[in-house]
DNA sequence: CCGCCGTTTGGACGAATGTCAAGATTTTCT
DNA sequence: AGAAAATCTTGACATTCGTCCAAACGGCGG
C-alpha cells in the first residue's frame, strides 16, 4: 500500500489524524480519550484509525512524537538577542509565561502524557526524549546568562531544567484554577531563579 | 443504615476500600483503573464498591483525601533536632530521597492524580489541598535552614515548593525510567538548593 | 429459634471501548 | 475510459465499563 503518490500524501494524513488526536488530549487528557472521540475531533469516521495507526497506543506515541516536533519549533528560535542578564532573564520569563498563558491546555496535556508515561513503557522513550530536549532549551538560557552575567552556572543541566519545570508546572495548576496571579507570579519566579543558578 | 455500630464500622470499611484503591492505582494509575479492579485488590466482590461509595468518582476522591492523611502524617514529624543549616539541608534531602526511594509507586500514583485534577474539577479541591500542606512542609523546612543561617528567605513559600517539586518529580521520573543515580542527585540536588533560597 | 437489619454476593443492564473486515468511494495510472 | 490501487465508511465483534438490583449471608435482640 501507499507506495505511489512520492510526496507522501499517507504521512501528510497521519500528521493530521494526529494533530486531531493532540486536540482531543488537550480537552479530555488521556483517561477519557477514545479513539472515537478522536475521529469526532475530524472529518472521518473511527474506522479510518486503524488505516492509519495500527492500534491506540501506536497512534499516541506518533502524537508524542508530532508534539515534540512542535515543541523543540517553537522554542528553538531562542533568546538571541539579549545584551545584559536581567534582559535575558526577563525575556525567558516572559516567553514561558507567554507559551502558559497562550496554550495551557496544550501545556496540561503535555503533563499528562509525561505522566501517562510513568505507567505506560511504550511511551518513555518518547516521552524522555521531548523531556531532553527541553531540558537542552534550559540550559541554553542558563548557560547564556552566566556568560552575560561574566559568570559560571552553579547547577547540572538536568537541576536547571528540574527547577524550571517546577515553576512552570506549579504555574499551570494554579492558571488552570483560575488563579490571576499565576503568570505574574511565575515570570517573577522565574526572573529571580536565574540569579540564584550562578556565583 | 450504618445507624448500628458506634465504633463506626462503616468508615473503617470505607477506608479499607479506598486504601485498596489507592494500591491499584499506584499500581495501574487512574486512566487503567476499573471499579473491578479495584475490587480485585481487596476480598470483596465489585458490588460492594457501590454499597460503600455513590460512584466511581466519590471513591476515588475519598481516595485522594485518604492519601493526603496518610501524606501529612509521615511529613509533620519534621526536621526539629538540626543544629546547623547544613544539618537541616542533608537531613530533608536524605528524607525526601527516602520517601521516593521507599514508595516510588505512590508518589508516581500522587503526580497522577495531581494531573487528572486539571482535567476532573471534582478532585480540584481535595488535590489543592493537598498541594498547600505539601508546601508548608517545604516551607518549614525553608524558613528553619533560613534561621539556623541566622538569614531570612528570599522567595515565597510557594516558589519553594515548586523548585522542591521539580526536582523530586524530575528524580521520580529519572528512578523509575532505571537511572541509578536518580536518587544521589536528588539528594545533592536539594542539599544545593537551600542556599540558593536564602540571603 | 425466628426475624430483622446491615452487609455482601453475583449477575444483569446498557453504553462505551478497541479492533476488525467487507464493501463503497475516490484517486491514480495506463 | 477502464482497471487497479489507495482511501474511506459502515456495521459488527467481543470485552469491559459504571451502575443497579434481587437474593443470600450473618450476627444479634426478641
Amino acid at each position: 500500500m501507499r507506495r505511489r503518490t512520492p510526496a507522501d500524501k499517507f504521512e501528510d494524513r497521519r500528521r493530521e489524524l494526529a494533530d486531531a488526536a493532540l486536540l482531543a488530549l488537550a480537552d479530555l487528557g488521556y483517561a477519557r480519550t477514545s479513539l472515537r472521540t478522536i475521529a469526532e475531533h475530524t472529518k472521518f469516521s473511527h474506522g479510518l484509525l486503524h488505516y492509519y495507526f495500527a492500534d491506540k497506543v501506536e497512534l499516541i506515541t506518533y502524537c508524542v512524537r508530532r508534539y515534540k516536533a512542535a515543541c523543540v519549533q517553537r522554542y528553538e528560535g531562542g533568546v538571541g538577542d539579549a545584551a545584559t542578564p536581567g534582559e535575558l532573564a526577563v525575556a525567558c520569563a516572559d516567553g514561558l509565561a507567554a507559551a502558559l498563558g497562550e496554550a495551557p491546555l496544550m501545556h496540561r496535556m503535555w503533563y499528562d502524557l509525561r505522566t501517562q508515561s510513568l505507567f505506560e513503557p511504550a511511551f518513555r522513550d518518547d516521552v524522555a526524549e521531548i523531556d531532553e530536549s527541553l531540558r537542552d532549551m534550559i540550559w541554553r538560557n542558563v548557560s547564556a546568562y552566566a556568560g552575560l552575567a561574566g559568570s559560571r552556572p552553579t547547577c547540572s543541566p538536568a537541576d536547571a531544567y528540574a527547577l524550571f519545570d517546577g515553576l512552570f508546572q506549579q504555574a499551570l495548576l494554579r492558571h488552570l484554577a483560575g488563579e490571576e496571579t499565576a503568570l505574574d507570579d511565575l515570570r517573577r519566579g522565574v526572573r529571580e531563579l536565574f540569579p540564584r543558578l550562578v556565583d
